[in-house]
DNA sequence: AGCTTATATAGCTGATCACTTATATAGTGA
DNA sequence: TCACTATATAAGTGATCAGCTATATAAGCT
């Protein structure tokens, strides 16, 4: 499953968005979700196999609980993806840096600490 | 369509991928499209309408043809979405924007111009 | 052991979507 | 105008997928 796929869900998305503040019990994401979409804790469940099985999120058990973490490695490959086209719409980014360099510069010349 | 839906799908991927090196015409989309996938005209037709409806990409008739190219803004949205979780995975970006403020304060005090 | 809580899986179903073929629209040039 | 090329739309179909209910698995507690 292509990461796009997976990022094309609204559920899993939210998701994501919740593990990245850090660890959440699938209780805790399934009583968030649950409250917003109004689906049942087994879609989640699925969500979270998707999640799981696709390296978005990794799981560990802790007692009775099962905690997700967030992987953020095929996030990063989706956003690389995406960088292909961003030196077109964010052309500052490139001109950061020349900035960096220019700063440097700057500063040595300056002599500026710190 | 959410932008993640719209990219969803690998055919429209490889659309983005050749408009990200300039405008193309719908044949020339088609021809490509068509090896490389094995679909046919009317659903590459379709894939491009999902594009232009979303405002993933322009059209601009030329005599018998419609060129298209590729509209950066959703895309820019995107990486924006993932970039909420880049902060984690790439924290030398943030550093960016502190070395441009400081690049700023060494280039005033020392009276650089340009 | 038996009950409870937490979470995952199984099996089914309906909606969505990408594809197909057939056809419509529109520009070009004889 | 007629034929031709380029592209889009229409209508129908099958596969995929997200949801549901019911049930299984597994840990904690009494």
């Amino acid at each position: 499953m292509h990461a796009f796929d997976v990022l094309g869900d609204p559920v899993r998305r939210r998701i994501l968005e919740l593990l990245n503040d850090g660890e959440r019990s699938a209780g805790e994401l399934t009583a968030a979700v649950r409250e917003e979409f109004g689906i049942s804790q087994p879609a989640v469940s699925q969500h979270l196999r998707v999640l799981r099985e696709n390296g978005f999120a990794t799981v560990r058990p802790e007692g009775n609980r099962r905690l997700y973490a967030v992987e953020r490695a095929p996030l990063g490959e989706a956003e690389e993806w995406l960088g292909r086209f961003a030196e077109r719409w964010r052309p500052h980014l490139d001109a950061l840096e020349t900035e960096i360099a220019r700063g440097r510069r700057a500063r040595r010349r300056s002599g500026e600490q710190q």
